[in-house]
RNA sequence: GGAGAGAUGGCAGAGUGGUCGAAUGCGGUAGUCUUGAAAACUAUUGUACUCACAAGGUACCGGGGGUUCGAAUCCCUCUCUCUCCGCCA
């Protein structure tokens, strides 16, 4: 959520910058604004009713010590109209509040200047591209792999749980788990905190974070109990920060958690989305860094450089771009996409997202900080990252490294897998 | 799931209808003393809105609602924590 400070300071220029993202904020923009005006005349009114009725009221018990009966009656019924007066104001106060929040949560995050504008993701700009393709004798798509070398069982998932929960068995599954082992080892290496938070949140975390009130189908919900499953751990480990104030010098503060993570994605059924290439239920590895204002974007780099660290010891053909305005969430001010090439099936996949929220997110979480010797309290801007998200790269592993032998394993997660080739 | 107790400022902990934004202790910060430090002493020390980051005002004692001229204090409700019992990896 972007703060009144912000959009009232240089509403233009955040009209502007919204517009890269394809579409017109400036009636949000000025009705919030407005809407504020509102809210500060309502409450000053409001403010100044219950301050002549808490004067009253301390002037009661006064003259009733003193035994002025009388007075004090008189007194009473003039606080009993200040009262009828307080409960409409704060009525009134409180739908303006409403109508408030409601206009601010519909804004999405500002684009930082470096975005460009577009639509989809044709319009992305494309930064570097690494690694080599590679030369297959013959191209098969991972899902004929998984069957052939039986370390993926769809079918199985569909009877167990239903379409998207894959069962992954043997060599497979092994592979999952080095996969997991090296990432947070990787981050461990990084300085990146490791945490096993819960793979369940409450509502305030997920608000929190912006999955809700916005995209509230995405997360898998137990009704009875007004929980959520996490569709990222970026969810319940930036949530750790939720109403805290830090001091400047607790900044950078980096954590890391390996989770599965839930996601309903609904409608978003067909061709693209066979084998591994969507799922109800994956597994990642996520980071999260806490940052001060000033050094957020330096933060950004080094996250999608260490990012690109991961992939290249995978050995993996990848290309990084920065996301369009069209593209880019709702959340963030500057994202950078992870594709990487894969051979079998002849196409890009995405891995991992990198992303700057500045203070969107702070703001909705409350989470501040004091610079040294201050008193005002501070928005922290906070970062997050897939480092890396498992079943894509595990469908480029297999398509990519495929042969008459068998699938070659990188040389990397070997000492995790303890083979070498999937046979 | 059953029975009971509780939720107060960074922490501990007092406060059961007015003078309470809240005693006291610890912690934090600044200062005095000291060559320096410790100790001791003094002062200061919650968040947010309004507003000039002034003064003043307002809200917040787990969340929401109610009673009252007035609530941390009484009532209702929700959430959470603890103790005992039950169940259980």
């Amino acid at each position: 959520m972007l703060t009144l400070t912000q959009i009232k300071e240089q509403p233009k220029e955040i009209i502007k910058r919204l517009s890269v993202r394809n579409k017109n904020f400036e009636d949000l923009i000025n009705k919030a604004i407005e809407e504020d005006e509102n809210r500060k005349s309502v409450q000053n009114e409001l403010d100044t009713t219950l301050a002549k009725s808490n004067k009253i009221a301390k002037s009661i018990g006064l003259l009733f010590k003193e035994g002025k009966q009388e007075e004090a009656n008189e007194a009473k019924q003039e606080a009993v109209k200040l009262k009828e007066e307080a409960k409409i104001l704060n009525e009134k106060l409180n739908s303006t509040k409403e109508k408030l929040q409601k206009i601010l949560s519909d804004i999405p995050n500002i684009p930082n200047k470096s975005v460009p504008a577009g639509k989809s993701e044709e319009d992305n700009k494309l930064i570097r591209t690494g690694g080599d393709t590679p030369n297959l004798s013959q191209k098969k798509a991972h899902w004929d792999l998984a069957e052939k070398f039986d370390i993926i069982d769809f079918e199985l998932g569909n009877k167990i749980t239903g379409a998207g929960f894959p069962v992954y068995k043997g060599k497979g599954a092994k592979l999952q788990r080095a996969l997991i082992s090296f990432f947070l080892e990787e981050a461990d290496k990084e300085g990146y905190t490791e945490i096993m938070p819960p793979l369940m949140v409450n509502e305030a975390s997920g608000f929190g974070t912006g999955q809700l009130p916005d995209k509230e189908g995405q997360m898998y919900e137990m009704k009875e109990d007004k929980l959520f499953m996490i569709p990222t751990a970026e969810v319940p480990l930036t949530n750790i920060y939720r109403d805290v104030i830090l001091k400047s010098n607790d900044f950078p503060i980096k954590l890391t958690a390996y989770s599965s993570c839930f996601r309903r994605e609904a409608g978003s059924y067909g061709k693209d989305v066979r084998g591994l290439n969507r799922l109800h239920q994956f597994d990642k590895v996520e980071i999260v860094q806490i940052q001060h204002p000033d050094k957020s974007y330096e933060t950004l780099d080094n996250m999608v450089n260490y990012v690109e660290t991961l992939i290249q010891k995978l050995e993996l053909p990848y290309r990084i771009v920065r996301l369009c305005g069209g593209d880019l969430g709702f959340t963030s001010a500057l994202t950078y996409d992870f594709e990487v090439y894969s051979a079998g099936q002849d196409k890009w996949l995405e891995v991992s997202s990198v992303s700057n929220f500045e203070s969107f997110q702070a703001n909705r979480l409350k989470l501040r900080f004091k610079e040294d010797g201050e008193k005002q309290t501070k928005l922290a801007h906070t970062l997050n990252g897939s480092a890396l998200a498992l079943p894509r790269i595990l469908a480029a592993l297999l398509e990519n490294n495929y042969s008459e032998k068998g699938i070659k394993i990188p040389k990397v997660l070997q000492k995790f897998t303890n083979f070498d080739v999937i046979d």
